[in-house]
DNA sequence: GTGAAAGCGCTAACAC
DNA sequence: GTGTTAGCGCTTTCAC
């Protein structure tokens, strides 16, 4: 084993203290300019690297990032988990990445051992145990201790801290939209994610829409284990649907499937609008219209607002949310 | 902010010894029973734990485990992460996850980072410009660090560590069986990751198993910008084959879309096999019969090696190469 | 311009 | 049975 080069080696090898080693590394102005270059010569030849428990400890700053998420199956959330790992590594953070399954129990068990000197911060989405729930003081706790918390997409209204989140309400309306510019008539929800926060928000935002123009809309709810082709297919035909918003990206596929199952065109007799812009969509066939909620972008964003908290000591600026707009990526199965 | 209870604190307010105090919370055989109680109960009213970096520091070890992925959103990366992360939790670890995006330099880069006290080993799949240009220095100098080193997937042949792959060759064969069985008389491969080492296994797997039978293979290599459906629809035709193996779940779907647009009626002229048994399979339309490969298995698996090599110290043992058994799903694109 | 010393929170060998 | 001390590797204040 290549033993690891401390200070104290360096410091001995040149026969000068271990603190003007470490002064002379950060190029304090108190040592001479020769010395600096003697240290950093060898330090270099060594291959010297600051053993970064040792400063972690004596800083009291980790330089990790814990990311909390329900579920890393789900292309979404590995989307932004990839725009947190970007962003966080450009900034010289490591993320210490834990999956709770949507448990409650689990998300407690992680929040409390990465709080413990394990990370400087957290960037999470809510599980959804937890959600329907509705608890939330595992969150206040660790804000007490003065933890800074960035929620995403799955947020709880009553912990106060930074968000961030997509317009569902709107980007559902958007949607709602582009199937009436088809001359859809009759327009349905299928949901896979109907206890969600954003599940709820999207249906919602769908209603308000059609409403606007006096309709009225259908919803069907997926349970757990039932066969969804089925369903859909009734579901499409008892409401003589001409237009389906899938709230997820699965119901919207599965929408899809059940049409061409049941012999129906699309998009000529019936056009579908997913969420997440993710791979079901791109290779889906005909391919997806979806509501692209730039999950990477998320993750970014996420991530720049607890960096900058975290550097910046931006405490004293109080919790904000920010919104990350959404967009219609067209495909085939609109017109 | 709740001020963090360490040692001291708790010796202060009991008039004890800070030794004393950790010998209590040890159960030491050498403290006095009434003394551990007490210890015990002022610890836990005070909600006490340990720091994490302070014990780090002491003993050299973290309880991190570096995970190095080449690519997120791939389903099947995501699915041994999740194996990994689990495992890694149960024995209470947890998980660095850094993403190469397939980059050599991001790799190297992010090995020297966590292997200075960020972590006690790592789990990783080759990046892709690292197998294709064949470099394998920077793993060979995690080696020499003692830093033990479990590769997944992608490994590199010239690395002397322990691995988990699944034997493609073997599955391929499998798959080319399965079609055999039903009828099958022009087999094709279809592949995005032809420059892959798992790519090319597949693909000689489908080779060696159509020669004993006195078979050609006919082979599609998708470039990256290709327009995949129209490559693939062509190649159907020319070759009139009547079985596919897609050597990676893209191609395998892309085959369908193609042989969907061209009209071809699946199963019934063409039958499609796929790898990576991931939401693609799952939700297309038919459904993809797919050579599973275990993935959230092979992460448990690689989890497990590392942390049996990390706990019992047994680096005594010689670097060994597991195979994870692969099964055939069926679904709808096969008869 | 350089070095000594304290301390981050913990463990463990060694006193008493 | 309990306490003292040294030390993990580093930073930083204060002497010289």
């Amino acid at each position: 084993m290549r033993k690891k080069v401390t200070l104290k080696q360096l410091a001995q090898e040149l026969g000068l203290s271990i603190s003007t080693i470490s002064k002379s590394l950060k190029n304090d102005p108190e040592i001479s300019q020769a010395t600096i270059d003697r240290v950093k010569k060898l330090a270099k030849e060594h291959n010297y690297k600051p053993n970064a428990l040792a400063v972690s400890l004596k800083s009291s700053k980790t330089r990790n990032i814990g990311v909390v998420i329900p579920d890393i199956i789900n292309n979404f959330f590995a989307k932004v988990l990839l725009g947190i790992e970007n962003e966080a590594s450009k900034n010289n953070y490591k993320i210490i990445t834990v999956i709770t399954n949507e448990s409650y129990e689990k998300e407690v068990e992680y929040l409390d051992m990465l709080s413990y000197n394990g990370v400087d911060g957290f960037i999470l989405a809510v599980a959804q145990e937890t959600q329907s729930k509705g608890l939330v003081e595992h969150f206040n706790e660790i804000l007490k201790d003065d933890i800074p918390i960035v929620m995403f997409d799955r947020v709880s209204d009553e912990v106060y801290c930074d968000k961030v989140v997509v317009d569902d309400n709107k980007a559902a309306g958007n949607a709602v939209n582009v199937l009436l510019d088809q001359g859809c008539k009759n327009i349905g929800v299928v949901s896979t994610i109907h206890k969600l926060s954003v599940g709820k928000e999207r249906m919602q935002g769908v209603k308000e829409a059609l409403e606007e123009k006096g309709m009225e809309l259908s919803y069907l709810k997926l349970r757990q284990n039932a066969d969804y082709d089925e369903e859909i297919a009734k579901f499409l035909k008892s409401n003589q649907l001409d237009g389906v918003i899938g709230a997820d990206e699965i119901a919207a596929v599965c929408t899809l499937n059940a049409a061409n199952k049941s012999g129906l065109k699309i998009p000529d007799e019936v056009s579908v609008i997913g969420f997440t812009n993710g791979m079901l969509a791109k290779y889906s066939y005909p391919g997806l219209t979806t509501v692209s909620q730039h999950a990477k972008r998320m993750g970014k964003t996420a991530a720049k607002i607890l960096i900058d908290k975290l550097e910046l000591r931006a405490d004293r600026y109080l919790p904000d949310t920010k919104y990350i707009n959404t967009s219609i990526v067209k495909r085939g199965s609109t017109k």
